[in-house]
DNA sequence: ACCATTTGACCAGA
DNA sequence: TCTGGTCAAATGGT
């Protein structure tokens, strides 16, 4: 699962740091944890690497890498890679003991709203000259084709070593 | 004190 | 061996 993501200036960064963690009205958010950053050849910005912040508890494999775009600092490319095991997207078997005090009602639906903690998490790869006050503006890509610097984008939860 | 981020090291695949 | 992905100790924030 690809997306992208552009930045633009209306909404303050302490909001979009707010929106981490809040809970909104579909459902819990799902929160990542950092677990790495490289430098990517050809690229001018490192890609981070991030995961379930509750994979301890609910052996959550959905990772997420945030990379941002060489032409244009203010894109982000954002790859999700494996399915939650807990909270709203979960398809898997394990959620039910996962999510103990989290009824598992909301689906992921189209209207949900953009994640925006998505973006603190990516602002922070040296946002110097951008500002402090950003709006952001994800959207799915459907057709994105040049897959060349990506692996596998699908949610089959590919090679996990 | 607990938990997330940082950062270089480490590892595996091409 | 090079590159991308992950680990884990140290660090910082709450």
């Amino acid at each position: 699962m690809l997306k992208i993501y552009k930045l633009n200036n209306k909404t303050l960064f302490s909001n979009v740091e707010k929106e981490r963690d809040r809970p909104t009205k579909y459902g819990p958010v799902h929160t990542w944890r950092k677990y790495g950053q490289k430098e990517i050849l050809g690229s001018k910005f490192p890609r981070a690497y991030y995961r379930c912040t509750h994979q301890k508890l609910y052996n959550c494999p959905a990772k997420k890498q945030v990379q941002r775009l060489n032409d244009d600092p203010f894109t982000f490319r954002v790859t999700y890679r494996g399915s939650h095991t807990c909270q709203i997207y979960s398809t898997a078997p394990t959620a039910s003991a996962a999510a103990p005090t989290t009824p598992v009602t909301t689906s992921f639906s189209p209207d949900y709203g953009p994640p925006l903690f998505d973006m603190a998490d990516a602002m922070m790869f040296g946002s110097s000259g951008i500002g402090v006050n950003m709006d952001i503006y994800p959207f799915n890509d459907p057709s994105h084709h040049d897959d060349h610097c990506y692996r596998r984008s699908e949610d089959g939860d590919d090679e996990d070593k």
